[in-house]
DNA sequence: GACAGCGCTGCGAAAACTGCAGCATTGTGC
DNA sequence: GCACAATGCTGCAGTTTTCGCAGCGCTGTC
């Protein structure tokens, strides 16, 4: 579509840093690049790029404008399927952001089902941290999110709450497997791993510790929930996980615990879309179903 | 701006309903118009108009397109505004749609206070009855609306609502000027002059006598509320007004006297904008202060 | 102080667009 | 029933716009 056309003059001349570099990027010369943007400015009325010595870059009016052609381009996306849809096509593509511990089990069984109604439709999982996501919805990467404890909230408008608490992995034969009422310091006196920083369950783990004297003390960090998953089998160490990314009657070899709430708030696990935004009519619908399908954990 | 070129091919040709009406429009040659419409449509990917032996016509796909390109264009305007505000200007345009009712006295005074603030910013007032005034939204040639009774209330986004108990007004020396506790059944059996099919109040009027033996039967229908409210100095007659209005200490000839609330059921003032838009800077602003202003009537 | 990288600008070539004339089609009026 | 007017559409030639090339002045770097 030529008349977003200046989507791409300023996504890429701003990713780039330089005209130059965006012009090979896009194969055309840096002349006829330099005269487009000049035109784009002269027709909006303002300067878009602040000058620099070394390249250009996006000054505050160019963000904007940035934030506004974003916006266009995912709309006209979204009349795009409504025209599909009203043409009986039932087409559409779905962006989805979401957390590590929804992937493996509650994702693909919803988007399964989606698809088993509406073949013509498809989907990006994109995996993000709790910020990431967030931001994809702002610039309009992804359509939703489905965050654990996301970040700021800002513009994020939650079509969904269930709440999660953290549940505590171990191997059966654990010494803590079987002792009832488990407690975040009996955990945390044995070798235990935990996420990065960018995870939701980590800073649930950071909030309960502050101020405490047991400390997290974590033998690993990493930032695979499987590799953890896997990881307490061998050396006898305990990870910590929410409820939705554990299969029910999963792995025989590992016990899920749920850790005393006194010792470890409740997280919450919110689907969300950008505040405002219409969604394209597929992305609605998923949206919906993942809604209904929470409901199970409330 | 020449990246929504595409509004105005669509909007003119199809208010024009023919392609060769709109190019003459237009200063082009019908060819020439032809052929963007056909360039459009390919990058569109599909048709937008229909074409019939007569001109052209949208088609549903392209009623969508034309929804769309309107709201982006409204929302570019939106981002100048912005920008203009973040280089300080502290300018902008408000279009405002309201009731005829709310002209004479509440409106200017609210529109010279804001201005008084903010002198950059420029107003249009349309005077529109109320299933205009919600169109007007929809097609994004308002901002703000401010409606007595609206009609379909889809897609309107109420910032504010305040009830506003339809009022007789009379000539000083009318006979039902000191009667207490004034009925509808008084005034409808005297000279009475009612606004026509299109006014809230009208509606109001039209819902209390339904099913009842007395019936509207009006010496004068009017739309304009001035002419009504002249009128009955002249004729001893009634017209029926809200009190937003009327001036408190109006017209030393004129009385206004509030009719039983069990003849006829208090009618709404909504402030409302398009739901889910955002609108410009200094709309919002100014709607916040309407609806701050309303508080006074609640 | 040479140099590399940047944004910007004449100038001729290439591409896109416009205007003109004319085609086929369809509803209308006598 | 048939001329007629109005519509959308299409070659073709002229005009306008855009592009690529080369080169300028500038600035931070080694």
């Amino acid at each position: 579509m030529k008349y977003l056309h200046a989507y791409s003059l300023i996504h890429d001349v701003a990713r780039a840093g330089s005209i130059r570099k965006a012009a090979e990027d896009m194969n055309i010369t840096s002349s006829a690049l330099n005269r487009q943007l000049q035109r784009l400015e002269e027709e909006f009325g303002t300067q878009i790029f602040e000058r620099l010595p070394r390249g250009v870059r996006l000054n505050p009016a160019g963000e904007l404008l940035l934030q506004h052609v974003r916006s266009q381009s995912a709309d006209l996306d979204r009349v795009r399927n409504q025209v599909a849809d009203l043409s009986g096509e039932r087409r559409g593509h779905v962006t989805i952001g979401c957390s590590q511990g929804l992937n493996p089990l509650f994702l693909p069984e919803q988007i399964a089902r989606y698809r088993a109604k509406h073949p013509g439709v498809t989907f990006s999982v994109r995996l993000r941290d709790r910020a990431a996501a967030e931001h994809d919805l702002r610039t309009f990467s992804s359509d939703i999110a489905l965050v654990f404890e996301p970040v700021h909230l800002v513009d994020f408008e939650i079509l969904k709450a269930v709440p999660q608490p953290v549940c505590a992995v171990m191997a059966a034969d654990h010494p803590l497997a079987q002792k009832p009422g488990l407690r975040l310091r009996d955990c945390l006196g044995l070798p235990h791993v935990i996420p990065t920083a960018e995870y939701g369950v980590r800073h649930l783990l950071e909030l309960a510790t502050r101020g405490k004297s047991r400390r997290l003390n974590p033998v690993i960090e990493a930032d695979s929930f499987e590799l953890m998953r896997r990881y307490v089998l061998y050396e006898k160490a305990i990870c910590f996980q929410i409820p939705i990314g554990l299969q029910p009657g999963g792995d025989p070899r590992l016990v899920v615990r749920e850790l005393d709430r006194r010792d470890l708030p409740v997280g919450m696990l919110l689907l969300g879309q950008l505040r405002g935004r219409t969604l394209p009519v597929a992305s609605a619908k998923f949206a919906q179903q993942l809604a209904a399908a929470l409901e199970a954990f409330d």
